[in-house]
DNA sequence: CTTGAAAGTCAACAGGTGTTGACAAAGGGA
DNA sequence: TCCCTTTGTCAACACCTGTTGACTTTCAAG
């Protein structure tokens, strides 16, 4: 079958295989998951809507496919706390802008529970522990509040298109959000009632 | 037919409308535009299916019908600029814990034109204006701000349900998020490149 | 009571959905 | 060459969707 036993070599099935991923991280991007029909996936990656069972098993499964990516943070441990603000506001930029996988996750988690836990790891489960490294009190919290405004920024810019928002310059949302992320990683917790 | 002429009597169609218009916004609300059904609206009602039709001609004027309520922001002509972060973020968060319109608003946004338009509605044709009056230089970058930090809290909260954010006191929350939403209003804008 | 409009019920339609299974074309190993 | 695995195609399934039209019941005005 292969030319070479122990070898990896890319079969052809590897090709669509990869080729409905695209189609689908686009669509779950763009419509959601309710209304990215498997039918449309599939005339995008110009194969039959069988393949996509074939393959993928079922819809679900072929949307846990599309959402999962490496988002792995980089270790932050030597960045000085005050700095980390602007830091994470231009790595979270970047991510967004390269890759449509967090659009995915964002349009997503609102219906799917699935793009919701995964979008959780990513604060939740790794930005919380980072901060813990930090020796901040509350990272939960703290991750929390970075989360609220990172996901509201992208919501604004990405998905609904408000007009300021969507056109601002990157460095002009680094300026702005820096601070605010940095307030909510630096500052002390305010005395509950 | 009724009772006295010009008279406004409150006839029977009036009760079942209104039914129907409230199991509308709670279905919109929990299950987003596309998941909420009109059999599962009219089951929740107590009605059929048939009559969400004669009432509302179609799904998406329904939709319209649900999601249109009293979103006018009171009048901050009077409030200092450096409270008004604060007092923001009190307003915001009692009008969503009020009623289930805005969360209407914010999950069916996603994939849903007219939210998109209704969303903006309130923060660039309300909360703009608003500012203007307050001679704030670049009122709609900073009106986008606020509803970026306003919108993503709400998503974690209400939608996503981020657990330490879904749970935080609502004095703690205006504690945090006050002074975010301060800045926006009254930093100088960054100096862009 | 009669009449007729309003309010509600029922069954069906046309179309779209995810999903399945039977079948046909490659395409290389023996 | 034959054979068998892989890859792809086709048509259909069972179900659900919004929407429609014909029908019956309710009920107050005349």
């Amino acid at each position: 079958m292969l030319a070479y036993a122990g070898d990896m070599v890319e079969k052809k099935s590897d090709r669509t295989r990869a080729a409905i991923l695209a189609a689908a991280r686009e669509r779950f991007g763009a419509d959601g998951y309710e209304r990215a029909t498997i039918r449309a996936i599939a005339a995008d990656a110009a194969i039959d809507p069988a393949m996509v069972m074939r393959y993928y098993g079922s819809k679900e499964k072929l949307f846990a496919a599309a959402a999962e990516f490496d988002i792995r943070l980089p270790d932050f441990g030597d960045v000085p706390l005050e700095s980390l603000g602007e830091v994470l506001a231009r790595h979270f930029l970047e991510r967004w802008e390269a890759d449509d996988s967090l659009r995915v996750l964002l349009r997503t988690a609102v219906t799917n529970e699935v793009a919701v836990e995964r979008m959780r790891g990513i604060f939740a489960a790794q930005l919380a522990p980072t901060l813990r490294v930090q020796a901040v009190d509350q990272p939960d919290v703290r991750a929390g509040l970075v989360a609220s405004q990172v996901l509201g920024f992208a919501l604004c810019r990405y998905i609904l298109g408000f007009p300021p928002i969507a056109t601002m310059p990157d460095d002009e949302v680094v300026a702005w959000l820096g601070p605010t992320l940095a307030r909510y990683l630096t500052a002390p917790a305010p005395s509950q009632v």
